[in-house]
DNA sequence: TGGCGTTATTGAAAAAGTGTCAATAGAGTG
DNA sequence: CACTCTATTGACACTTTTTCAATAACGCCA
């Protein structure tokens, strides 16, 4: 912007990489995959198309690469599981996920959408991601305090994960109505329920 | 297919978007929104590319109306609910979604993976579908036989939403470990419990 | 039955987006 | 201060989307 576009400006290749993945997510925030053509990075970037291929080699690796940054940094940022008992592991687990959500709301919805929505290799990307989160609950669950593992249990986990995901995009998107330790409590209780209904 | 292909069909105008939405929705069922193309839809049509720009605009136009059909089939198949007492209502509904989406899977999936990845039209087209669903369950539980109407609640029936499609595409794709009745149940049994736990 | 007007439909050509690659120039190094 | 290495560009080929003047079905009326 305040520099004269005149000019080329010379990155180290891992600069560049971070730079164009960083522009990617954050574009992603407010549209969908589609909608993030080569044309739109390269001109926001203020570089040519012609980088772009260079770096990713196409449409599709640049996208799954954009996706893949999102879930590398949910999967980081979100704090190792404390000890203490079972239930309690899985309320800080609970928290450390929501305020990941809450403080980079935009990344996430970003790679929510395009998991979603998109083909094989990016669910699996976002699948990893979220059993990242949940083997830290389960992970020292060994003996079933929390919940037992059988075929039934394995199903409402994931969709008690699911509601989980609703949960917090819902409530940050409209958090009035109920606080974050409430909502909280009500993820944590919710799952001991389910997995009972389910018994 | 029959005819020779070397003369136009003239249909009335209302003849043709049906067909083109149909064959649009079909179309869907085994590939992604990006990959159902103008070109490729012209060609199954037998008509030029050129008809699907006068009937529908653009690409998108013609996309988020396809969606909007495949949205408009499961409203309308979901049959309305039963008369009984609020529970069993409720079982009857979840009972023809599933049934529906059992029927429809890969069309259903292509809808909510299109809806999920898509732009803000394309998700309120879905948003707007899924609470049909869900306002079945609260218009005609104006005593709050089940579910009491609070913010909280509110939140609470998005999330078992999200939950409930988890949990039926889920069980489509790998049906085994729990029946179909099972299914329902837990579906069923999981709503009260959760508002319990959020209360 | 056959001309006639309306308008659904086409086809060609422009525009936009994706991908390729030889040529260019920025930045560190000796 | 050249010199080299390689990050970066820009022009070109190809695919897909979009436009629009020209065309030809179909219903209507004589």
């Amino acid at each position: 912007m305040s520099q004269p576009t005149s000019q080329r400006t010379r990155l180290s290749p891992e600069q560049r990489r971070e730079q164009l993945l960083d522009l990617g997510v954050r574009l992603l925030a407010h549209r969908s995959l589609d909608e993030l053509s080569i044309d739109l990075l390269a001109e926001e970037a203020g570089i040519s198309r012609g980088l772009l291929y260079h770096y990713f080699g196409n449409k599709h690796a640049f996208h799954e690469a954009v996706v893949r940054r999102a879930a590398d940094d949910l999967i980081e940022q979100t704090s190792p599981p404390a000890d203490g008992d079972p239930m309690e592991r899985m309320l800080t687990s609970l928290a450390a996920y929501l305020d990941y959500v809450v403080a980079n709301y935009e990344g996430y919805l970003s790679l929510v959408k395009a998991a979603a929505g998109g083909n094989e290799t990016l669910r699996e990307i976002y699948e990893e991601a979220r059993s990242a989160l949940n083997s830290r609950i389960f992970r020292e669950d060994a003996q079933g305090d929390i919940v037992p593992d059988t075929p039934a249990t394995r199903l409402v986990v994931r969709g008690w994960s699911a509601m989980v995901e609703e949960l917090v995009l819902s409530w940050i998107a409209d958090p009035r109505g109920i606080t974050r330790e409430q909502l909280l409590e009500i993820m944590a209780a919710s799952l001991p329920a389910i997995v009972e209904v389910a018994g």
